[in-house]
DNA sequence: TGCAAAGCGGACCCCGGGTCCGTATCGTCA
DNA sequence: TGACGATACGGACCCGGGGTCCGCTTTGCA
C-alpha cells in the first residue's frame, strides 16, 4: 500500500511543471491555446516527463485544480463558521456558494480549461462530487426543503465557471454585484426564514 | 441583400448532409467521436462540400440545433398558453423552463456536442441570448422579482445541456421526475404568490 | 449547344495530444 | 568510492481530426 516515494528530480520536475502551467494560465488569455508542448517547455523539461507526471492534459489541470481549490477546501472542512461545518445550515448555504464563486472568479482560466478539457462531463469529477455532496447535505438539514440533490445541482449550475466568466468579462459584471446576486438567488432558493422565530443571529 | 439562391445541387446536398448528421447523432453514444468526415462520408459527399455549405464543425452543430430548435421557437413566440406570449408571466417563467428541459432531454447528444465543440462559452451563442433575453423579460414583468437577467442565467443554468445528460444518464433520473424537480425549483426561485391576490391583471 | 460560374470531393496540410526508446541520473550496496 | 540496476529524462515520432486547395464536373443562362 506504501507508494513508492519518487525520485527526488522527479519530485523537482513535477513542481516546476506545477509552477510553470500554473503561471501560463494564471496570464495567457485562453485556457485552450495552452497546449502540452508549451508547459513542458515553459517548465524547462520534455514532453515525455510531463505525460509520465500526469498521465494526460485533464490529469495536469485535475491536479492544478486540486491543489489551487486545497485551501478552500481545508476551509470548508474543517474551518470556522460562515464556512466550517459548525455553521447553520441556512447561512452555510450561502458561504458555500460564495466560496465557490469567488473561487471561480480568481481561478476562472483554469476552471474553464477544466471544465472544457472534457474526459466527458465535469459532472464526473471527484471534486464536484465533493461539492454537491456538501451542499446537498448541509441543503437537507432545513427543513421545509425537499429534492435537496436536485437542488443542490441546480444552485452549483449557478457558478458554473464559463457562466461566471461570461459575466465577468463580457458583460462586464463586477465582483461584489455578482456575489450580491448570487446570494440574493440563493435566499430566495431557500426560501422565507422558518416560521418559528429567526435563528437569532448575533 | 437579396441572398443569391443557391444552386439545387447545393441546396440538396446540404439536407443530405442535415439528414446525415441528425441520424448519426441520434444513433450514436458520444458526440465528439462522430468525425466531420463521418458525416460526410454517411451523407455521401465530400469533406470540401461540407465545410463549404457549413463553414466549420460548430457551423454545423449550430444550423442542426436551429432546425430541430424552430418547432419549440415558434411556440413560445406565437403559440397558445402555457408557452405563448398570452400566459401571465408565473406560469409562463415554468413552463418555458419545462420546455428547455424537454427539448434537452429529447436532443441531448447534439445539445452536447453543441456546447462543447466549443467556439468558445455557449453565452455566446445567439439561440442561448434569445432564451435568455426572453427569459428574463418575462421575469421582471413579475412583480418583487429583482435581477432577472442573473436570474435568468440561473435558471438556464439548470438546465444545461450536460447536467441533464448526467442526471437522465448517470443517476437514472426518470424524465417526469426530472421536470417536477425543476417545477419545484422555480417556483421556490419565483417565491410565493404575490400578496394581494392571484394575478389580478386587467 | 456552348461556356462561365458555381459547386464538388478527396488528397493534403497543420497542429496538438500522446508514445517510445536510447541516454542520463539516481541511489544503493559493497 | 566505484559500479550497477532501477528510474526518469526528453524530444523525435506517430496518429487522428479539423480545415484547405485545386483540378474536375455540373448547372443553368443565352
Amino acid at each position: 500500500m506504501a507508494e513508492r516515494k519518487p525520485r527526488k528530480d522527479a519530485a523537482r520536475n513535477r513542481e516546476a511543471v506545477l509552477a510553470a502551467a500554473d503561471a501560463l494560465f494564471a496570464r495567457r488569455g485562453s485556457p485552450e491555446d495552452i497546449t502540452m508542448a508549451d508547459v513542458a517547455a515553459a517548465a524547462g523539461v520534455g514532453k515525455g516527463t510531463l505525460f509520465r507526471a500526469f498521465g494526460d492534459r485533464p490529469g495536469l489541470l485535475r491536479a492544478l485544480y486540486e491543489a489551487r481549490l486545497e485551501p478552500v477546501r481545508e476551509a470548508v472542512e474543517t474551518g470556522p463558521p460562515p464556512l466550517g461545518p459548525a455553521t447553520p445550515p441556512r447561512q452555510r448555504v450561502p458561504a458555500l456558494l460564495d466560496a465557490v464563486l469567488c473561487f471561480k472568479l480568481d481561478n476562472g482560466r483554469l476552471a474553464l480549461a477544466l471544465e472544457e478539457s472534457g474526459s466527458g462531463s465535469p459532472y464526473q469529477a471527484e471534486h464536484y462530487r465533493r461539492w454537491h455532496g456538501l451542499l446537498r447535505t448541509v441543503l437537507e438539514q432545513i427543513p421545509g426543503l425537499t429534492d435537496g440533490d436536485f437542488t443542490a445541482h441546480a444552485l452549483l449550475a449557478a457558478t458554473r465557471a464559463d457562466l461566471v466568466a461570461y459575466l465577468a468579462g463580457q458583460e462586464r459584471l463586477p465582483r461584489e454585484r455578482m456575489r450580491a446576486e448570487l446570494a440574493q438567488f440563493t435566499a430566495r432558493v431557500l426560501g422565507p426564514d422558518s416560521p418559528q422565530g429567526p435563528t437569532v443571529e448575533g
